[in-house]
DNA sequence: ACCATATGGAACTAAACTAGTCCTACTTAG
DNA sequence: CTAAGTAGGACTAGTTTAGTTCCATATGGT
């Protein structure tokens, strides 16, 4: 299925809402009456962006949160990890690899190819992106130069740029 | 997270079993045997790769299971497919998107894109690779040559190929 | 100083999904 | 006709995800 979670996506539409306006800083409440989500979980989110430094917070009665950061420098790389922990397609592509089979099975590292290639990928895209707020198709745009990700060496990854 | 079912990661150690030995008809039991993995979880696996039809199959006392075509006309995409059903990141990126915020939510079109984007890769990425059997690197691969997916419009996905 | 209004953090519950096992029916070679 | 195999489904246990609630902490206004 290669999913994401539900509140993965929950935090991708808060954090288009308040890319959507920089400047205003958003009560949490505010946010689950505009997103039409449930207010603990867009609380319980929030908290969590802010924990990962993707927004930044004021406490207090005339608190809120804005992001930390303009929405160019956010990338769906960064969002998932904020709420999933890093991307690993499988177990074995974390740090201590041992899943009993290691000897027989070459597949590990392939599937670790792929996911990398997936990161990669992922890193370029922006939250402006994401948001549907770039202004229009643009040529200096990850997702409309194109991204190119070569899957070979681990090491050897490359983006290539279209000529222009 | 972004990860593959556990099902899925046996499946492909599976299948790359197979396509080890192309021509050898192997039981369920001889593959569990060799791949380490539990014997049932094994033959639930390769029903269920048989009813996607990514394995042959014949039954009776000297039946067994083999690729159903060359590992080369295999894909990592037809393996997800098989496995976890048709790859998507968020809910309403299926076929009936009725997510309840699908007005004010201009975020799942774009989870979409790059769930397409992600798909197409994975589609050019065969079984021979993935079991790291593919004959040293090969210009030809679509792993060395490199995979270029243009993430903006849905349609104008293309594939840009190395200039050789 | 006090209070209303926020966020911060943790613990808890319920529901969904995953993984794994088992049982029965069907098919074929010897 | 029997042994050896696949086909399919039902079932169970475990884990993960989603969602809620409670209490502590911080801030601004009266």
């Amino acid at each position: 299925m290669l999913r994401i979670s539900k509140l993965t996506d929950y935090a991708t539409v808060i954090l288009a809402r308040l890319a959507a306006e920089p400047e205003r800083r958003f009560t949490a409440a505010q946010i689950a009456a505009e997103t039409h989500l449930a207010a603990p979980t867009v609380s319980k989110l929030l908290k969590q962006l802010h924990r990962q430094g993707l927004v930044a917070s004021t406490r207090g009665s005339a608190g809120g949160y804005l992001l930390s950061r303009p929405a160019t420098d956010i990338t769906a790389a960064q969002i998932l990890d904020a709420l999933d922990g890093p991307v690993a397609l499988t177990e074995c592509a974390g740090a201590a690899s041992h899943c009993g089979i290691e000897r027989t099975c070459r597949v590990g590292h392939s599937w670790q190819r792929v996911n990398f290639a997936i990161r990669c990928s992922l890193q370029e895209i922006s939250l402006l992106e994401l948001a549907g707020l770039s202004t229009a198709p643009n040529r200096n745009s990850a997702l409309d130069r194109g991204i190119s990700v070569v899957l070979s060496g681990i090491g050897t990854r490359s983006f290539k740029r279209e000529p222009a």
